[in-house]
DNA sequence: TTGTACGCGTTATCAT
DNA sequence: ATGATAACGCGTACAA
């Protein structure tokens, strides 16, 4: 438990005398302080001969500008700010990356800050860090047990985005995907497939994503005319289904024969039901299909080929980037933005007769 | 693929006035500029009463410090840089979390840097952005194909410390874990508990991690008195062995007999190789015992319980900032840090008998 | 098209 | 223990 700490080699001395100015600059350019900051800042009442010789001066000195400065003179920090729940998550990766390559194109960083746990601590963040933070906007994660607080909004008045699909904010404008959707064309794959008797298998029921899935589902039977039979749905109170749960719901005795296909809430769902199905001695995508939620990559280590609706969250960190950006540079004419899931077919839902006989496989 | 943007509810207009300066505090309380500033910057020299007098009128004007002005006065800026490989992994979440949580103790807030994917974008962001961090220091995950690049270091002067174990770079302080001791405990493990002809199954041979891991496995045979066989040795140039390549490794025909345990380079190669077990007809932690590496979190889905070796990759990113942090305030005195794994002992090593047959299982 | 003069909010120096 | 003053580097009126 405890750290060992060692000598290292040296660090190398990057000895930088003392960073160009633009004042530096003019000097050496021979004009004027203004001249050089028309020049650096791309502005078009510059004689071309002036600014050729300011940037090659500017390049020479290895002239780099003092974002404090910039950001005491503009009042602007040339930074997003990122609200992480305080628990971890693979998917925050793809989040993390969505902004902050998206940050990057725009000439913006990002800064990230995880909520700390618990009661207190989450308070102290709000009130104390959350309105001192030297950003120009903030893209929030808001995790459920946040949602009491109204305090999200920084006092520096910098606009928010909400990153959230577990319920939303009034007033916050946000990013969320096609859940309802995305689950209906799942159903709609299956049914295509010969699938008809299709089960849900979820967890944390009320939040507004589980919800949302549970009504595409609803709306996958309609569109198929297909009935709702309530012993084919999973809704666990707790974040994920038991496996005896799920072996309940797969072996349901109902008239016309225990579910030929599973749709679960997402892929970690998913793939408790595989390990359930192989128990049982079937076959995955002929004897029973089965769709997941998010196309998580580490999923592919469990279940061979899971078919999956792909939640886009790196694309819904960009466009929660563009959306703040929007409101940031031409005020709050707020909008929100949806970007669309899409149906990654894969194994685990071949072709099927309507009548419980497993077909023979396509090939992919 | 196009996204839907629609409008929403107004954002509320938190009507900054004006933000509050030292001078609108020194004004009310009736003090100058500098005693506000002592008395905001925790410094000694300051009467009791004025202090008291002072941290009232700040809260009642609801002063926030500007971290521009600051930056400019002082030259820094609060903030650390993290750079990240430009391939998401689920355990860098861990290592920001990590950061984050040990920057936002000092103080300091934390910028997220992806690399961009390419060598020219990558080249691009290291002369052209690097250079301009707004940072007193960086934490750098530096991948393996940045290795050629000795540009790292920011022009800015601010220290770096390396985040690494895929190959170290000279000069620069760097933050490790354990991994032979890890392995090498982990192969002493196995041979408490009855294994005998243990192997070791890797991938991405060559790179420092992998490297150090597999001497760790070397040593622990050593402890043991065991032979060293290379025929229980499987270590792919790919980051992943093929299932062919693992079941070649569990079937291998030597005078003594198979192998009775596996030790992975990593929690995915024993997710495979639990796969391989499991279709040999084998059960794990009885015929054969498992230990993986990293106890990464969503392994949990794949194998119920695999013994690892946890590789504490929150408590490195909270160690490099430390380290960094140190080498900000007190100079190059630079020194490395070594976090030590533990190993986590859960199902797949139960008690072996050494001549093969299996023991029955104690309990947990 | 270019230059002069000033101020952003903070901290450091020096004096009192 | 406190106050006056200057300076950090940049952008922006305004004047030329």
């Amino acid at each position: 438990m405890t750290n060992t700490w060692r000598r290292g080699a040296a660090h190398p001395e990057p000895a930088p005398e003392r960073r160009a100015t633009i004042s530096d600059i003019a000097a050496a350019a021979g004009v004027s302080k203004p001249t050089v900051s028309r020049v650096l800042n791309q502005r078009g009442d510059v004689a071309p001969a002036t600014r050729r010789k300011v940037e090659q001066v500017a390049a020479e000195l290895g002239y780099v500008p003092s974002t404090g400065a910039r950001a005491l003179r503009t009042g602007r920090h040339g930074a997003l700010g990122l609200l992480l729940p305080s628990e971890p998550w693979g998917g925050l990766v793809d989040i993390v990356y969505g902004v902050s390559e998206e940050a990057a194109a725009r000439a913006m960083h990002v800064m990230v800050f995880p909520l700390p746990a618990g009661r207190a601590a989450e308070r102290q963040f709000t009130t104390r860090t959350l309105p001192h933070l030297p950003v120009d906007g903030l893209v929030a994660l808001m995790p459920d047990d946040m949602v009491p607080h109204q305090g999200i909004i920084p006092l520096s008045g910098a606009p928010v985005v909400a990153f959230d699909d577990r319920g939303t904010r009034p007033g916050i404008p946000y990013v969320e995907t096609t859940n309802r959707e995305g689950v209906r064309e799942a159903v709609g794959h299956l049914v295509a497939h010969g699938y008809r008797r299709i089960a849900f298998a979820s967890g944390t029921s009320g939040l507004a994503f589980a919800e949302a899935r549970y009504e595409g589902y609803l709306d996958g039977l309609r569109d198929a005319g297909l009935p709702h039979v309530p012993q084919r749905v999973l809704r666990s109170e707790d974040d994920m289904p038991s496996d005896d749960e799920i072996r309940e719901l797969l072996t349901a005795e109902e008239p016309d024969g225990p579910p030929d296909a599973v749709v679960a809430g997402w892929d970690e769902i998913a793939t408790a039901v595989g390990h359930v199905v192989h128990e049982l001695g079937l076959r995955l995508g002929a004897d029973i299909g089965l769709i997941g939620f998010d196309d998580r990559p580490e999923i592919a280590l469990m279940i061979k080929g899971l078919t999956t609706v792909h939640q886009p969250l790196r694309e819904m960190g960009q466009t929660a980037v563009r959306l703040l950006l929007e409101i940031i540079e031409h005020g709050p004419g707020p909008a929100n933005a949806t970007v669309p899931t899409h149906l990654v077919v894969r194994d685990t839902c071949g072709p099927h007769a309507a009548d419980g006989t497993p077909l023979p496989p396509e090939k992919s």
